[in-house]
This record gives structure tokens, C-alpha cells and sequence, in this order.
DNA sequence: CCCTATTTTGAATCCTTTG
DNA sequence: ACAAAGGATTCAAAATAGG
């Protein structure tokens, strides 16, 4: 039996547009939790119909009896039945299962996330290249706060391991917000180690009885790092193994759209009441930072067409090594190289004047102003707002 | 036919008491190369002989095409021969024969070291698993100076991966050094993330034309912890993979025997030169520190592994009153004070050299330069700002 | 000699759209 | 499908060059 529980809260929420409404798309069950066994409820749902996965797939942790701290506490370990496997081969088996259930639902430009430790992470990471699933990173969540390692035989185990892989091989099309990556890490490319707390205090759900409802809580802030990286709002988020919920809450406070599945009814009724608390954050805090690679392309003729620049004009490079003449039809002339192929689009003529394979025309090329040399790249941006006036 | 290149120097450099010298070990080719294909090699071994494997096998780095910088430079990538593989399948066969040689020359409390990236690593770890061996760690080198991801396509990948693993199930009996690595780490448990610079500078070994002798040497520092933490001096570390011999010159310097293996005949004489140039530690920075758990907090290892200070160094106070020795796991030993207890942290050596029962290590310690003495915390002040800087 | 500016380089599975 | 073209993209540290 399958049991839908839908998030009053999400479609509340929603926003107009069918790609940000809630409900039923084209069978995928949107902003919703499916209670049941993962391979059979993902084997129900559409194929290529999900933008992104995120999978906390149960670790195989074998621990060897309990743990106790140096002051005879006991270590409240995972001993849950969904943790326990008879055999590596079991676990394998399981593995290959929910990873082919994913790529079917996965559309071929979606991305797969896992997280694992080394108990698991091997042998989930080796499947999913036999899967011929194309490994984009590997990222290591190293822990502010991570549990000591008692006995003082080996070294604190401060860190979690993440693979993010494209469904195909080869892998293109991806969403990755490299531009809002760089910029939320002090204007460098962000890593793959990335520094996070364990999740704890007000964010770690409890039971009534102050107990925590989920042994392996994941903290939002990772979540959010994931979602903010490798998808767009409205995109759909799929977690199998859904857990407390993390998932699908951070999915709806940042303008996802998630399908959350989980087996156990008393993780999927906290999840529901902790999603149905989330407050989506306004469109406006979601605009993602500006990107180059997504902005509408200018053809360099279309500055002629507009004014901006006569044919006839000199162009130069920054240092005025170079020059080239433009063209009514919007190509360069290159004027220190006499003869054949010196004459070609404002990139062409950038790699041939510098004898290299490729060249940015448009921020190799400058023209002389009243204040000084100035790329031209300046007026693509000129064309670029009064473009944006006029859309509005 | 099998050469074995003894190494001069080792010989010389070996001091009484069988554990300790050079030459054939019922069997083992003590501090020496052999070069030659590693499963052959290694199967001619005795069985149950070795303390300690460090492996860094081939990648499968499976490179599409060629990447040039956004100067248009081309990125000289690792193509070689040695890390072509056929498929998963021919690279698991190979990861197995070796990994099952490995595991007859360990001695039953042997240990594994074995590094690699997300293209391979995966497979080496769900294999080690397969084989019985007993993971103890995952270790992730954060690399402070990783190459860019020039396309802006993923994020930087910026860290590598090493298992530890025991040789057998449950593991029991292996060495690890819990409190040098406390006391290297400022008195808290040394943490499953190391922070390393990668390979450059004076330690990357070139060529007559000033070309990379290796394409992937690894850093001392790296390796150097590696054998503090689970090695004792005496020990035999054996290397399948020696390429340009960083773990055979590290554990020479350390007071481990070394055996390495190497096909190349080039990495091989480059090793074998570069081992010979090693003086070994003296043995007063090497014995173990003591197991004070009450320790003051030290950063002091650091600056050894950051290359500021080389162990065997004499220190002495402001006014040349007293004088310590560096150690190589970051610990003082007094010179003057004989007996019991004259073995700590910089503050411990520097309280009892006064008979005092607090010092602060980082001002009384001095070092001579060539511009007089310098307490040693003008050198603790570089390794804050690379800290700094590699901080998130 | 020093100090500053520029160039080089490192285990990398590194693009997207149009015709 | 494939080929061609547009045009977007780098950080830390060492080595080298210039003043």
C-alpha cells in the first residue's frame, strides 16, 4: 500500500508558474513524502522526470559490540535493523539496485549525490562507476565538531565523504552555480573539503521524551551547500532515503521542489511535520549571483547595428601590441599580419594576432576612449542592460 | 632478471643491533630498490616480513582530452603509459594481485597505507574490503596549493584520499603513536583531515633539463606523518610503488628500513641517488614520546613538517644557559638534565630545564640563525599566516 | 645584493551552441 | 548525427626577470 503524504504547507506556498507549482507533474508526486520501500517506490515514478538526488543510504557501520567512553558511558551507536547487511556482497547487491532505480528517474542532465563513510563509501563509489554513472567530485565534509575517538587507537574520524556524479558518461549539461560558489567563499573557487558542524541543538529533532528521532541527522547547512551548487530553484530534488526530512525542509525553503521517500512511518510523520514548518524563502533571496555563462549572447555586429561602433574603427589590444580594423559585417581585419587569415571574427582574430588556439575577443580587443583604452567587452554590456530595460 | 640497488649510504648509516641494521633479513633485502615488476617482486619476499606498506599505485585517471589554462597554456597532465588501464575490470585485477602480494609479506600486525583520487580509489577500497584487510582510517590530504578548476565546471578538486587499513579482520596489535600525534596536533587527537602543500620547490626532484623527474611525487611532510604514526623506529616499511622514492628517503631519515620496488630503471637510479643523500635522524629524535596524557599544548610539530625546523636541531635559551634537541614527532630533549623525564613538549622541557613548574616554550626556546637568536615563535608566526590563509 | 613584477606550474576524468 | 565556432575560465607558490 502506498501511502502519499502531501505537504500542506508546499503547495501554499507555491508560486505561480507550472514550474514552481506543487501537486502532481506529469506523475511525480511534487513536494510530496512516498512511504515505502525506496527501489519500489522509485520504480513508480516517471522516467527522466528528476533534476537532482541526494542519497543518505544506510552506512553497513558492523559495528563489533558497544562502545564505551573513558568514563564507562555508553556510545549511543547506530544499531538500527535498516544498518544491518549480512554481507558486503548484500550490501552490494542493495547498492546496485537503488542506484539503477535512481538513474531511471533521473533526467540525463540530473546529477546524483551521496554520502557516505568509509564503512560504505568504497563500495558505493565503485558501483556507481560499474553503473558508468561519471563522477564530477568527490567532497569531504570535515567536521567542527566530530565524536573523539575514545580508545586512542586510531585517528578522530572528523570527516564524512560526498560523490557527486552525472548519470552519463562523459557527463555534460549539469547545473552547477560555480559563480555563487565562488562568491560565497570569499571570491576563490570553493574546494571540495568543505567545513561544517555536526548537526545538534535546536535543529536536531527530539522526540517527547527528548530523545533524538533519527540517528543520522544531516545538518541543513550541508544540504543547502548541495542544493545551492547543483540546482536551480524550481527543480525537482528526489531523496530515497529521506530520513528526518533534511532534505526535502532545505528543498522547500530554497525554492525546490522535492519527492521525498521513506520506509519508516515514524521518520516520515516527523519529517512531514518538520517540512510543513519550513518557510520558503522569497524569490528574491534565491536569485542566484549573475552568470556569465547563462547571459544571452551578443553578436559583436549587433554593436555596429546598434551605433556603438563604426565600421572602420581601430582596435587594439591592452598593451597595443596588436591592432585590427573592424568591418561593416561585424569581422576584423588584423593589420599587422599581411595576407591569408587575417580576417575573422573578433575571437579568431584575437588567437591568430597572439598565435594561439583560441582567444575572448571581447575582452582581448579594446578601444580608445576620451579615458583611455577600454575593452569592448564594455559595450556588450551597454547592449546587454538596454536589452534587459526593454524586457521589462 | 632482478636487480636489486643496495643503497651505500643506508648501509653506513645503520648502528648496532640486528633490528637496526641494513643487508638480507631472513630473506629481505633490507634498505634497498628492486626493480622490477611489483607482483613479481613481491612474491619473491619471505611471507609475514614487513611492518608497514605505503602504496601509491597508478590513478586510472582516464583523461578525455587535453586542458589548457585560460592563457591558453596547456596543462601537462599525467599520460603515461603506467596509468593506462583497459577498463575497471583490468584496473580491479591489478589493484587484487597486488593487493593479495601486500598482504603475504605483512606480518600479521602489519599495516596498509595505500592513496588515491575519486578515480580510483573506490575500487582499491571496495577491494581491500573484498580481501579481508580492515579498514582503520580514511584519511583526506587537503592540499593548501591544489590546481584550479580552470573550466569552472566543478568544484576544485583539492584533496586526495588514503585507507588505512590493518591486514587482518578486527585488527589487533597494529602500532599507532596515539600521543605523538596528540602532542603534534596542540594536545588534541590528531583528526582524520591533514593539511600538506603539495610536492614543489627544492624537494621535487628535476632532471638535467629541469623537467619533473615524476609526475606525481608526493610530499615528505605526507608521508613523514604517516610513519610517525604507525611505524616504530627499526621497522620495515615496504613500498611497491616507489617511483622517485619518497618513502624509502623518509623512513631512512626516520629510522626505518626500507625495502622499495620500482619498474622504471629512471625512477629507480633518481630513487636510489636521492636515498643515498639522506643522513638519518639521530637516534635521541627519534625514540617515542613519552605517553603523558596531561601534556601541554603544543603546535611545534607543525613548523617540522612545514620544513622551518629540521629535527635534530639544538635549541637553546636566551642566554645559552641550556639546550634541547628536536625531535622528529615535535617533542624536546634535554640535553644537559640525564635520566627519566627529559623528554616533552617545548613548555615541559623548557619548565623542567629551570626546575620550574610552567614555561612557555614558544619565547624561552631560541634558534640560532645567522642573525643571532630567535625564539622559535617567530616561526610558529608563519605557520598562523599559511594557516590563515588555508583556512576556511 | 634586494625588492618587485611577471611567468610558470601542479594526479584533471574541466563547454555549449549553432549549423 | 557530426563539425565548427563562440567565448568562458585559475589559485598558490616557486621560478624567473627586471630595476
Amino acid at each position: 500500500m502506498k501511502l502519499v503524504v502531501r505537504n500542506g504547507e508546499a503547495r501554499r506556498a507555491s508560486r505561480p508558474g507550472a514550474s514552481r507549482s506543487s501537486g502532481l507533474n506529469g506523475g511525480l508526486p511534487l513536494d510530496s513524502i512516498l512511504q515505502g520501500d525506496c527501489i519500489a517506490e522509485l520504480s513508480r515514478l516517471p522516467a527522466h522526470s528528476v533534476d537532482l538526488v541526494f542519497a543518505d543510504p544506510p552506512y553497513n557501520l558492523q559495528l563489533q559490540g558497544e562502545l564505551k567512553r573513558p568514563d564507562d558511558s555508553r556510545v549511543d551507536a547506530v544499531d538500527d535493523a535498516w544498518d544491518k547487511f549480512e554481507s558486503f556482497q548484500a550490501y552490494d547487491a542493495f547498492t546496485r539496485a537503488w542506484l539503477l532505480a535512481v538513474r531511471r528517474v533521473l533526467k540525463p542532465t540530473g546529477t546524483l549525490w551521496v554520502i557516505g563513510s568509509y564503512h560504505n563509501i568504497f563500495r558505493v563509489g565503485a558501483m556507481l562507476q560499474d553503473l558508468d554513472f561519471w563522477i564530477l567530485n568527490d567532497i569531504v565534509w570535515r567536521k567542527t565538531n566530530p565524536m573523539p575517538n575514545f580508545r586512542g587507537r586510531r585517528f578522530t574520524n572528523a570527516h564524512e565523504t560526498l560523490i557527486w556524479a552525472a548519470r552519463d558518461p562523459g557527463g555534460k549539461g549539469y547545473t552547477f552555480n560555480y559563480e555563487a560558489m565562488k562568491a560565497a567563499n570569499e571570491d576563490v573557487q570553493m574546494r571540495s573539503d568543505w567545513l561544517f558542524p555536526i548537526c545538534s541543538g535546536h535543529e536536531r529533532l527530539k522526540d517527547d521524551d527528548g530523545h533524538k528521532v533519527h540517528p543520522t541527522q544531516k545538518p541543513e547547512a550541508l544540504i543547502a551547500r548541495i542544493l545551492l551548487a547543483s540546482s536551480k530553484p524550481g527543480d525537482v530534488v528526489l531523496d530515497p532515503f529521506l530520513g528526518s526530512g533534511t532534505t526535502a525542509a532545505v528543498a522547500k525553503r530554497l525554492g525546490r521542489h522535492f519527492v521525498g521517500i521513506e520506509r519508516d512511518s515514524t521518520y516520515a510523520e516527523a519529517a512531514r511535520a518538520r517540512i510543513d514548518a519550513v518557510q520558503p524563502l522569497p524569490d528574491a533571496a534565491l536569485a542566484s549571483a549573475p552568470s556569465a555563462r547563462e547571459a544571452p549572447r551578443i553578436a559583436f555586429a549587433s554593436l555596429i547595428e546598434r551605433g556603438l561602433i563604426a565600421p572602420g574603427t581601430m582596435l587594439t589590444d591592452a598593451k597595443s601590441r596588436y591592432r585590427a580594423l573592424v568591418r561593416a559585417d561585424g569581422t576584423l581585419s588584423l593589420e599587422t599580419a599581411p595576407g591569408l587569415g587575417t580576417v575573422g571574427s573578433i575571437h579568431r582574430a584575437g588567437a591568430l594576432a597572439q598565435g594561439l588556439d583560441a582567444c575572448n575577443g571581447w575582452t582581448f580587443w579594446h578601444l580608445e576612449t576620451g579615458e583611455g583604452l577600454r575593452p569592448i567587452d564594455s559595450l556588450r554590456a551597454v547592449v546587454r542592460s538596454e536589452m534587459a530595460m526593454a524586457a521589462e
